[in-house]
This record gives structure tokens, sequence and C-alpha cells, in this order.
DNA sequence: CGCTGTTGCGCAAGCGTTTGCGTTCAGTTT
DNA sequence: AAACTGAACGCAAACGCTTGCGCAACAGCG
């Protein structure tokens, strides 16, 4: 049925280990044989089968990635990249989707990558026991989106410099009332929103503007929490002239938000967002640009990196260059103000 | 080091085959020594090696799927739904992104895939020669994005009917010079962009509206295409009054160009897309709505079926339902025309 | 010309499961 | 009471590779 070893062998008229090593290119084989070999495999159409040479060789040659929300910009993107990356490696990758919480609980306990991946790359901030529970795999392991754990390679960026950037730059063109759309906070051990929100009360503070809480809103990193958290923002007694939303997909809600109040941006409010989405600049948006694809590729050859290295066990730790990119959604405050 | 089914076995008072048993749910094991083995098997943290079991038994509980880009958002939403189904059903999904040529090549010519999955979906349309490699796994095989094959299930939409509603509602609307931004022609196996190219023509024809072709341009299926598409029509001796985007990504290029161009939508020009993408809503724009998610989910029940019935073999085919969904980005001609 | 190194290759023992078949034994049937 | 069931379980042979070791053959050295 299927071509086996022993049958490159035989039609070789050699043995399996030695077809076995000439084809993984081991020494121990001459070079005439070694091409003879090889000859006789394409010719077979042979591949070795990976369930037997893992089982005999301990290696997998795949990765385990694990995301949130493939469907989701960001997280579309890094994959996109780290798979490209692990794929001209020689690796294959096993994704696993856990967006509701129910999967992501029953991955974490099962966790059905035990003895199939030779490495991990978490696009999702594992809390304290998913990160304990991974590093029980003893396979090197890395994640993007910030959120270092002990064990982990990651690779982000310098969230609170961004969010000064992106703050900095409303209260430059003069705005006094700049409201901020948030983050979801439930998770608490992922530091990004909390990072940015920082930045933004320093940047507020430093400019000697009060902080009021009523230009705060959560929009839960979606479109429509945007919209939600934006309409909210505009119902507060004074409302902001600028606001600045953690995420572009926010800041679009947000950008729809104001359309359907019939303001004008950025004549009535200014937007600017976070993450430089592929669709920003459709969408004139001023952003705080990220490498999304460069930080999945990057951090796909840190783990390669290590596979390669086992005794230089040290988890990198990189950090990608941000900038903020204007376009059309900023501008001085009117001086009438919104409405 | 790590827990194998004999140390369960061991640790239980029983053989290795009763454990293998007791746990896969097969029959032959008394329901006291099934209880004790599961119990001693989750107090060990015993998780059967894939690689083991999949040697001995054939079977791989993974499913192979292939993408030519995880960061666009059609084929992201498709994948994650996809996803969701599989791992519900306790299989793994190994996740093959083929975007460049070249990738793509070689995945078909060492089909890395071969003895490693179950069943393959795939998101992009193989040639003929690579429907053949597929095929050659002897596995089920599934594709959404029509393109029928012999030996594939397929689920799609009826893109004749879909390019006809968007065209119509032109029509209806009082435009006479409608323009097309159509999907890359590169591929000749791909039926999609010559399925509403047609559909567009009829129309046209049905409504006594004479063909031109300088009202045709490619956008290549990208925001940047669909933009210079759009330019390229505006730059017509007669431009337009409305167009129709073979997707929402080329109908926001288009919006873009628009912007640029200082044009006013709907007022000078009109804009309907294909798709509904997630960020339509945001741009208002007026679009042929298929269900995506639903899609890739369907393809994947598809699959688990042929699984389940080896007997039952035959490929189903699905056609999902589509639907013109209003916006702001259509509205009759201007009595005085663009520009 | 014996001796030690290399080089090139085959042998065989795993790797951790699954599964057909054989055995045991309690419970039925005559 | 002997013979005959099944049910419950163990044995051992795969599954298709990898790899440590052994063994030739042959080179280079004194």
């Amino acid at each position: 049925m299927t071509v086996s070893i022993t049958d490159v062998a035989r039609a070789a008229g050699v043995s399996a280990s030695t077809v076995s090593r000439a084809l993984r290119g081991r020494p121990g084989v001459s070079d005439e044989v070694r091409a003879q070999i090889t000859a006789v495999a394409t010719q077979l159409g042979y591949t070795a089968s990976r369930s037997a040479s893992s089982l005999a060789s301990g290696r997998t040659f795949t990765i385990g990635v694990v995301v949130p929300y493939v469907g989701r910009w960001f997280f579309g993107t890094v994959l996109d990249a780290a798979e490209h990356v692990f794929s001209a490696a020689g690796y294959d990758v096993l994704l696993y989707n856990l967006g509701s919480p129910e999967t992501r609980k029953r991955f974490f306990t099962r966790l059905p990558l035990r003895k199939r991946v030779d490495a991990v790359l978490s696009l999702l901030i594992p809390d304290e026991e998913e990160s304990a529970a991974l590093r029980s795999l003893g396979v090197p392991l890395a994640s993007t989106v910030g959120g270092a754990r002990p064990g982990f390679s990651v690779v982000g960026i310098d969230d609170r410099a961004g969010a000064e950037h992106a703050v900095r730059h409303l209260v430059n063109l003069g705005h006094r009332r700049i409201g901020m759309i948030s983050g979801s906070s439930g998770e608490q051990h992922w530091t990004t929103p909390v990072a940015r929100r920082q930045a933004y009360l320093d940047v507020l503070s430093d400019a000697g503007i009060a902080h009021d809480p009523a230009l705060e809103a959560d929009g839960d990193y979606t479109v429509e929490g945007g919209e939600r958290a934006m309409t909210e923002l505009l119902a507060a007694t004074r409302p902001p002239t600028a606001v600045f939303a953690q995420s572009d997909e926010m800041a679009m809600g947000a950008l729809r938000a104001l359309r359907r109040h019939r303001l004008r941006v950025p004549d009535d409010v200014s937007v600017v967002g976070f993450d430089d989405h592929e669709l920003s600049d459709v969408l004139g948006l001023t952003t705080v640009a990220q490498p999304v694809a460069g930080q999945g590729a990057e951090a796909a050859r840190l783990l390669l990196r290590q596979l390669d290295e086992p005794d230089g066990e040290r988890a990198g730790h990189v950090q990608m260059p941000i900038r903020l990119v204007l376009r059309e959604t900023t501008a001085p405050p009117s001086p009438r103000g919104p409405q």
C-alpha cells in the first residue's frame, strides 16, 4: 500500500538504517550510496512516517501554537508570520484556538500537546497555573503580547512608550479633555492595558491636566466595544475633544459611534488608535504602529534558536520598535468644542 | 521521566492492553477495573503518546488544513470556525500556510501530511495536479471557496446569484455606468471571479446597458489592489457612477481611492462589496453577505461525518445562503454625475 | 607486516501504543 | 458433575522508524 523505509532499502539494496541516515543527511554513508538512495526514494515517492520517526527519536518536528482567536487580525497576522518561519525550518504547526473559557480550560487540563510538540508559541497570556502547565511539557516556550513569565521567551513592544506617544500627540495638538478607551481589564495578569493606562495617566499629569474618571471607558478590544465606549464618553457632562483607544479595532468602533452622532473627525473629535491594523490606513486612522508580523516571526526564530542549542536554554526577551503614524483622525481641538 | 502506559498498568496491577482498552472505552474491561485504571491514570497525569498510538492504529486524530493566507480576514475566520468544530470532536489541526508559490509547490510535491492526517480541509482551490496529490493521500477531502473537484466535499455559495444581487441593486438605483473591480484572474481553475463577472455581464445586458470594458479593473483581492483599480476606473473617459467590487477588501480600497479624489460616497459614486467583512459595518459598506464562519464550520462537519461513516464515502456539496446588506455606500446617481 | 584509526554499513534493540488471539474462570446448560 | 459458554484479561506481535554498537575493509603509521 504505502511505501515504507524497508521498501526503499530493498529497492536500493541497502539496509533500513542506511536509508534513514542517508535521507536525513547523517554521516556514515558514502556519497554514491546516498545519491542512489535519494534517487530511489523520490522515485518511489517515499515520505518517512512522522509518527514512527518521532516515536523512535523523541523529536516531533512540530510546534504547538495557541491562540485566543485566529480570526482576529492581530493574531492571524502573528500566526501567519510565525508559520512561515516554522515551515521554512521544516517544522509543522499544530494550532489550538482557545477562544472560549471552556476550550481554554480543557486545553490546559488535558494538555493535548504533551509529547506532541518540540516547542510552544503562545499568543495568549497564560496565567500562573496555565504557564506552569506549559512548563511541565519540558519544551522551549515563547509568547508574544508581553506578559513575561518565567521560562518563556517573550517578544513584545514597549506598551508604555507607545501609549505615551499617542497621548502626548493629542496633548501637543492642544487637547485638554482627552478620553481613553481601554482594553478589557478582566485578566489581571495581562499587563498591556495596565501599562498603556499608566502612560495615559502620566502624560496627562505631566501636562498638568487633571484626570477625569468619566473620560475612561472599557472597549473590550472589539469594534463593538469601542463603539459602546465612545458612546459612553460622549454622554459625559463634558465630553472629550480627543480619545486614545488602546487598539485600532476599538478606535474604529469609536469612529463609527462618532459618525452616528454626526460628529466630524477630526474637526469635532480626534481619535488615535494602537496597532496599525491593516485597514487603519484605509480609514485614515492615526495610530501607534507596532510590527505585528515582525513579532510573530521573531518569536518563531527565538524558539528555533532554542531548539538548535539545547544547552543555551536561556529564554530571550526582544523588544520591537514602535512609531506614531500620523494620518487623518487627529487635529487641534475646534475652538467651539465638540457638538 | 514521562509516564507511559506500562507505568499506569503496573500501578493499577493490570496489563498494558487492559489500560489501553479501558482508557479508550473499548469493551472487554469490567467497570470496576476501568474505574480503577482511569483513577490511576489521571492521578499519574498520563496522556497517551500520539505518535505511538497513531503508529500502532493508523489513525492520527489530526486534520490538515491548508490555507493561502491565515492573516486575511476571510481565511482566518473560516479557519477559526473549522478549528472549533474539529477540536470539539477531539481532533487537532495541523496548519499549512501556503501563501507564496514556492511554499505551495514544495508542499504539494513533498506532501508533508502523508500519513499524518485523517482528513484534509483546503481553503484554497487546488489545481488539477494538486488535487490529485491530495487524493493520493487516501483520506476524506473538503474545500471551501467553491471550485468543485472530484473527491472533494465542497461548501460554498452561489457566487452568481450574489453578484447578481449586488449589480441589480445598483441598476435599480438608476445607475447606468457601473464599474467592476474583479478578483485576480490569475488562476484559471478558480471559478469565483468568473462566475461573479458573468453575473455582472448578465445583469447589465438584462438592463439593456452596453458593456464597457473600460469599466473593468483588476483589484487582486486586496485593499491596495482595489485602490489601484478604482483609480484606474476614475481615469476613464466617462468614469462610473457606481462600482461593484468582488470583495469587501477591494471595495475598501475603492473607498479610499474615492476619498483621495475628493469624491463623496455615495453622493458621487456608489460602492457595493462582497463578503460582509467584519469591518464593513464600521465603514457602512453595502455588500453581499456570505456566512464565512458558517462555511468553515460546515466543511469541518462534513469531514467529520465522512470520518465517522467510512463506508458512506460520498462527498457532500453544501450551498450556503447569501443576502444583500444595505448600508451607506449606495444611493441613486447624482443628477450632475461624478466630478 | 602487524597495529591502530577511519570509514561505511548492517544488526538488533528499542520507542509507546494497539489488537488478534489465547487463556482463565465464573456462571450456565445438560 | 461434566461440558459449554462468554466475559475479562494477558501475551506478544506488529506499526515504521532511529541509533548504539559491532564488524568488515581499508588506509596510514612505525
